[in-house]
DNA sequence: GATGAATGAGACTTCATTCAT
DNA sequence: CATGAATGAAGTCTCATTCAT
């Protein structure tokens, strides 16, 4: 605690030609993120590749974890928004529909940015201290919670902010795992149908299991 | 694929000083990973610590990434022992009784733990390419199939294999997110009775859902 | 085959400060190469003599072997200048005094030279593979067939290829090791004017041998 | 002067059993010098090579070079006996064929031996500093010499030790040379022929140019 | 602001050699 | 005599970062 990642900017470019600059160097930074092994990709490399002065790069960002953390943020970001756009489409359904858009909507997302998600979980070593990953969860959550009002309502299961958090954990979990280690002889939609079944039968069951186990 | 690191150890230490080198080194390599940043646990500190020359490091293990495997395949392998003879107490149980001494077998053994998990999961930048690591989800469902019978038994899902599949990922990953990153206004032991409840859920429910939905 | 040392600049020094370092490290690099065993020519005392920091010197050199090839080949490039202008004085000889000629100026400049020659033969493990040096012999017949109309004349021998070969081959082996092996007890001219006497009569004797002896 | 390599045995194997350790271990270093880049023949893998602990080789050899020349040793010592062997059968020859038959004998041996002769003359470091290495040159002149009583005779040139020191280099470097570096698109033969031929006129055109030219 | 030359601590690794067993 | 575990100085090379221009 407190000895964390220094991440911020160092300063912020003021006028419009620093601004393309910087663009320039994220963009750069994630290129080669995307195509290296994580301890090629030096703030030199980045620097060259942007066609920038190393210089120039340290007076925006006051280390490497920095830029860093900004091309992960950035990914984040657009990840999210990717997600919440492809759910928003889909509102007011019943449970189980409700639970397969909402896999799929992961499902395919994370697909298509597998190698993004690799680095961020898998590569980075200080990944879960950029802003943006620590409070993924919890977006999720809110995301979902949002969208779909049937899954809201069913959440009123005993220890209900536990079981939010539980729900949410599972599906990002397996459908994660399942995208990035999913074992080869399995069928991609047999696991996707398989994770939204689960989530359903975890949110039906709830009635049930309500009503029928009041003594728990 | 293919250019997997080399992990292998260079030499068999056969005479008995060699053993307690050996195990001095594999020791001081342990309690470093354990207390300093990843990056700083360079082989000639190991070294140093184990109070051995840097050369009898090199004359074991050919390189750096080896003797951090040969650390955490000790790891993996201790902890699937203690899961292994937890559960191992617990035969013959209901669902919800089994599901919850396997939630809780890991998630006390994990919990204890932490610091260890947290290093391969999110720090070792080579971790899944350690054989224990790898083959360590199917350990699991191992340990889990074979403990408890009534388990076994549940596993007839539709999509068997996904459904084996899915169920230990959700199991594991959540559990280990719950003790890595468990929001610190949950109670710990809510948590985990919630997991152990989805489980037996996603089991329990499979009766009904068999049974109601057939034409899924 | 095919797999020569990488002996490519890393980077050209495009600022006069970075001249003038770079010029700085092989000078000293010559120095060292000049006053110590080899393997006792490290990188690091190259840095440390030429007052440079190490990351400097593979800033422009990729690997040790890249800036001694650098410094072999001012030696060499300067050696053939010598003995070019050496020999562009004394064009339009008489066959014996055209070979005269030019053992002279090669004993000269090798004797004088001695030092790296032996470097360069002898020591530096990769010298054949550096393209100054491979492309030394040809070179040298090069420069006696432009300088000296006589001896291009006489080079109508059977077999021409071989011959030109056989010849530059036996007067510059004969000379390298005359300077550099030559024993104790042997006069350094009487040396010198028997090799250009043999070269002499090497091609001398085509007259006789190319009309006398048809039938070889 | 003075600094020179220390190669005499430490101690003389007086033992059978010994003396057949040590040929082990001179065989072991010599295979593996004739297969692996020089920097790779380590003792250790010299003794482990040669089955035998790294101890014993250093219980006979005072050091790592004291091995190698005793190898090196060995081989000249070989390709000496098998020139001698091969000219001992050509004696009383006319000058020419007296040439061809040296010129013969050394290029057929060294091109046997073709990798030995480049480790001795281009990789080992400290060669020139083995005896029987040293002593090459002379030993060669002595066979020559010797066998061949034709070629003894026209040894009477002006400046003799000087001529038939040079008379020897120009042999001996020039067949070396084509053995190991001739350009692919000359002949073999060819260049052999042309080495003999010359060194015909050398000892040929001595005849007319000490009758002709005695004001030299 | 921008540049890029310069830095240098420090990482990994090798290998000839010693010496206790 | 033989062993082989142990040594550790020293080598090559990297890369985040600084600062004079």
């Amino acid at each position: 605690m407190g000895r964390g990642i220094d991440i911020a900017m160092k300063k912020r470019p003021s006028q419009r030609r620093a601004q393309v600059t910087v663009e320039a160097m994220v963009t750069a930074a994630a290129e080669l993120l995307s195509s290296l092994p994580y301890d090629s990709v030096t703030t030199n490399r980045i620097a060259e590749r942007a066609g920038v002065g190393i210089g120039s790069l340290y007076q925006y960002f006051p280390n490497k974890e920095a830029i860093v953390a900004r091309v992960v943020t950035g990914w984040v970001e657009a990840m999210v928004e990717e997600v919440t756009a492809r759910l928003a489409a889909s509102t007011q359904l019943e449970v189980r529909e409700a639970a397969l858009a909402m896999v799929s909507a992961l499902f395919e997302v994370i697909d298509r940015h597998r190698v993004k998600v690799k680095l961020i979980l898998e590569v980075i070593p200080f990944a879960t201290q950029i802003p943006a990953v620590a409070m993924l969860p919890q977006q999720l959550v809110l995301i979902a919670a949002q969208t779909h009002a049937s899954v809201r309502d069913r959440l009123n299961f005993p220890r209900p902010e536990a079981a939010s958090y539980v729900l949410m954990v599972m599906s990002r979990a397996s459908i994660i795992d399942a995208v990035l280690h999913c074992p080869k002889h399995l069928d991609r939609r047999d696991v996707e149908l398989t994770i939204s079944d689960f989530i359903a039968r975890i949110m039906l069951g709830n009635e049930t299991a309500a009503t029928a186990r009041p003594q728990n």
